[in-house]
DNA sequence: GTTAGTGCAAACTCTTTGCAGCACT
DNA sequence: AGTGCTGCAAAGAGTTTGCACTAAC
């Protein structure tokens, strides 16, 4: 019970460990190149085993991974806590938020279309305070 | 008024034409590689003229690009008719969905996060019913 | 010792870009 | 005729994969 990794049939080996205790401590959703970056300072460890990894503990149900709006995958922890994000379109700030109305929402829908319907992604967009006051000029 | 090509100074290329119908009777979003195949049959273009029309019309606001899942991008014209998709995990079936229940939370968001909220994506997945029906078994 | 995991490099996919030639106004 | 658009090919970013080596069990 308390190894995620043996309860999958998954060895525990340096690289996963780190992996794993990275994704525990991170607030925010990761990417492949940042998990490798942040890695790259205590260990030696190569991208395509970043990537290995991450794939290997998502199809195990341990790591969530999302494609942002920029095209880049971001991995997260399965922590079984439903949230969202805000994110700020000019700083790319990240900004967790808790609680979800959409499941009335998705039995409904599943009602009225007769899909089974498994999960959703939700984002919102905008402007964080800073950037909202700093200036008015956009990208 | 008509032609929205020229209202934003773009000049009323074969290409951008075919582009824009095509568009403007897909019922659903289609990929870059999507629109190169469609119009393969009707005339000859380059997929990097694909890329580069659909990325100048998105610029000027006529249509919108989304990312999907699959890390693959979409276009859809920017009909201004807010819609959500439902789509099936198994066959990407994409259903469209009328009326957006959001508008009210991103109000409250605003309030409680003080972010200038500017817009949200969200997706449900599931499976349509012929998916349901057909096999347990997932790919 | 056996099997699974890792590193490296190459390949792969989607998308963008440079430059010469062509089409629209 | 002039400027903007297009085609082709090459480059670019993110991700995946083949194969030999290493480490976990």
């Amino acid at each position: 019970m308390g190894d995620p990794l043996k309860e999958n049939d998954l060895k525990r080996t340096k690289c996963r460990t780190a992996i794993l205790t990275l994704l525990e401590n991170a607030p925010v959703p990761i990417t492949a190149e940042g998990i490798y970056q942040a890695l790259s300072g205590e260990m030696h460890v190569s991208l395509s085993t970043v990537y290995r990894t991450v794939s290997t503990l998502a199809e195990k149900g341990l790591v969530l991974k999302n494609i942002g709006v920029d095209g880049i995958t971001y991995y997260q922890l399965n922590n079984h806590h439903h949230c969202h994000y805000l994110i700020c379109t000019q700083c790319n700030a990240l900004l967790p938020i808790d609680g979800c109305p959409l499941h009335t929402l998705e039995e409904n829908l599943s009602a009225t279309t007769g899909y089974h319907i498994t999960g959703h992604h939700l984002e919102f967009f905008g402007l964080c305070p800073k950037c909202a006051s700093k200036h008015h000029d956009s990208r």
